[in-house]
DNA sequence: CGCCAAGTTGAAATACATCAATCGGAGTGG
DNA sequence: CCACTCCGATTGATGTATTTCAACTTGGCG
């Protein structure tokens, strides 16, 4: 195992001193997470999770067992806020994508910090903001009917932040898929349709988006 | 004008000290807004807007003209977090759904407010992270495809907080539609089939949900 | 009383889901 | 190095739920 800070990678402490670092170190519980394990359910939700190495699906489950990809967890992002103040978690689950390493931080624990760093509650708000933000914008997303429209959405998004011509899919197109809220099957007609109308160029996952 | 502090009404200040309060009221610019009246567009995001009465509704607009409903502000509730930090109004839209009045704060007024009182850093977070949940909700019933249960799903939600057996929409009909997701006739139809088949009762707004 | 917006109802079109079969590539083992 | 397998991706055919368009009714408010 590393000997570098968990806490020292992750954005939402890594603005603190070192010092105080060192110290939320010792809080932390570290964890290794078996591709398709799952780490949080609604029975069990162990604290802030915050990701090392690998890769985490964060879903939910309707009561026809259909699943929705909520977000995918990459190293450096975190998890749990939402029960940071006792809030149910009533449908979401988290589970390894790939083998990963985890650290935990136990509620009562984080709320402590939260108390004593007043930087850490800004920031913590700061990037709540951020991921807020997202929801939002994939909130916009599953509201628009045309799938079309929210396919071509969705990449104008992936491309504005890889700021390069050509974008490569996070996920596999099935979870992709999930994540937009259609089948798969659909997905992979629409991207063709779109190949043909001249608006993207694919190959695989690499996908290039022309401008219109 | 009520003399009352505009700032003492909100959940987001109203557990602060009195004279913090005070000092707070200073900052804040009183608005009246008209029925139909926008206040914030991608154009112009004036700052942190409370409402102290009325009703005011935040929504998209896609490029196609349709309109999405994202939320209902009641009095007391706030809405520019969003761009506390910089962040781009890209296609938010906020309009008075009544005659209502506001109170507006610049955002690096507020930001200034963070830096110096941390509670009020831990209570923005704190209600951040509530409206977080509400927008996943928001997520979970958009990502249904069967719009049946995304209706009960909501009026189950509704229920929850009135505590109570009769719910009453807090909407037109027309705009829980752009809500959901779906269109105005849809919602009609659903409504009569749900009631059918013994589900709900329902005499104009005021809906009786029957437990299964 | 009359107007306008909201709500309702009907008929038609369509886009998506579903089911099922096939293809393709990566990984595995002989 | 070649089958073999497994899973993701693709393609086709079919059904259906929802949108759309349009006409009509209802209800609230001046």
């Amino acid at each position: 195992m590393s000997s570098k800070l968990c806490v020292g990678i992750v954005p939402l402490f890594n603005e603190l001193a070192h010092d105080e670092q060192e110290l939320i170190e010792r809080l932390v519980q570290h964890r290794s997470v078996a591709c398709g394990e799952v780490v949080v359910s609604p029975d069990r939700s162990g604290g802030m999770i915050i990701v090392r190495s690998g890769r985490l699906r964060v879903y939910q489950l309707s009561e026809d067992g259909s699943e929705h990809v909520v977000r995918i967890l990459d190293s450096g992002d975190y998890e749990g806020e939402l029960w940071l103040y006792g809030g149910r978690n009533e449908n979401l689950f988290i589970s390894g994508e790939s083998d990963s390493e985890i650290c935990v931080i136990a509620y009562d624990e984080f709320n402590r910090l939260l108390e004593s760093y007043s930087g850490l509650a800004i920031r913590l708000l700061k990037l709540s903001i951020e991921k807020m933000s997202e929801l939002g914008f994939k909130n916009s997303l599953l509201a628009m009917d045309s799938i079309e429209d929210r396919i071509v959405a969705y990449l104008e998004k992936l491309q504005e932040r890889h700021h390069s011509g050509k974008i490569v899919l996070p996920m596999k197109l099935k979870d992709l898929a999930l994540y937009l809220g259609i089948t798969p099957e659909t997905l992979s007609r629409k991207l063709h349709l779109l190949e043909e109308e001249g608006i993207i160029r694919r190959r695989g996952r690499t996908i290039e988006l022309n401008e219109r």
